[in-house]
DNA sequence: AAATAAGTAGACAGATCTGTCTGTATCATG
DNA sequence: CATGATACAGACAGATCTGTCTACTTATTT
């Protein structure tokens, strides 16, 4: 072993997977993504991926928690970087989202994308995109709590309702519009929230 | 032949065809569903199916055609069952949504989950999906000017992201209280802009 | 030097998929 | 009765899918 800690999840190669399938999942579809393109594309031998993962809807599971990590840190940080103003901080989710519509290879949700191409709410890999949707609802509650809503958890619902809304039109029209429309129907809701 | 206009979509076959299709692709997903169960289901045998439809590629087609069809008539008709008043006839959509998200077999948008399952906004499936949701946007349109909106367009758009937002949170979340989120931001929204 | 761990290539099984083809049966209409 | 349209069952080709297994290589560590 080259470190104390590299049992698993720190092996180049399975990194190497791990971005491939998030790259191939993400442009062509889960279940369209077979495991041989996969493993030719990303230069690693059947056997390895069977060692570093169970089956192939394990490593779906794995990759969108993985995508959900770096989705929470990105808000987390454009949050931050939105500086004291609660209104600003909350608002700048709806920047973020701009940012993201505007990305080259933008092509919808992974997690509604999960929802959709698993339906059944017992399956596994429904599950772990149902748990980022709950965690990017925790989130709003406290940005809404911040800014001083009345009623947070309804700010927060609604909120998420634009934030998905605007993701699903962003993906169907392939427009960055979406992203101001939402801002400023957010802006309006706060306002309101806030009495 | 039977009668003078039956060629083609009044075939009780191509009819059995099209309603297991949906049934099965919108409970299990349209890739996931082989051409062999959904014959077996509808009984109906294979030659028949490729004889009214050019592939399952176009099966589908179809079958989101029609879907859009039933919906914007189902819509149009809770909209003319809320009445004259204006604000009432724009909020009975999202009363139509409550109802949608509490049936027992509700799985989302089926429109939501074409884009995802085919996300390449060059497939035909893709724009068969979007195409519909155009023509949602076009029926909002007409309900916010005569809200009497002052930008009727900027309002379709937000009370698009509402629905769209309502349909993958229910889903998500398996409870009807989206829509409930969602009527009370759209009669905000409404209210802001009427002034 | 020997042992251990990690990865590789590729064959393989077994299932499943779409779409084609053949030959037969049914039935209304001319 | 004969014709033509519609549908049938089922075999079939050809591709593709996931997951398993074996045997070989490489490198690190003891």
């Amino acid at each position: 072993m080259a470190s104390g800690l590299s049992s698993a999840s720190a092996s180049p190669k399975r990194k190497q997977l791990l971005a491939t399938a998030w790259r191939l999942f993400y442009r062509d579809g889960y279940r369209t993504v077979g495991i041989d393109t996969l493993l030719a594309e990303a230069n690693v031998a059947k056997m390895t991926l069977y060692n570093h993962f169970s089956s192939k809807e394990d490593l779906i599971v794995v990759v969108i928690r993985k995508r959900s990590d770096e989705v929470l840190a990105g808000l987390a940080s454009a949050v931050e970087a939105a500086g004291r103003s609660p209104e600003r901080r909350l608002l700048a989710v709806f920047d973020w989202l701009k940012v993201l519509f505007g990305s080259a290879d933008f092509k919808g949700c992974a997690f509604i994308r999960a929802l959709s191409e698993f339906p059944e709410s017992t399956h596994p890999v429904h599950q772990a995109a149902w748990r980022h949707k709950q965690s990017v609802r925790k989130m709003l509650l406290g940005l809404a709590a911040e800014a001083g809503a009345k009623d947070p958890a309804a700010l927060a619902d609604a909120l998420r309702l634009l934030i998905d809304g605007a993701i699903v039109a962003a993906h169907a029209t392939g427009s960055v519009k979406p992203a101001s429309v939402a801002r400023k129907a957010a802006a309006s809701l706060l306002k309101l929230a806030r009495e």
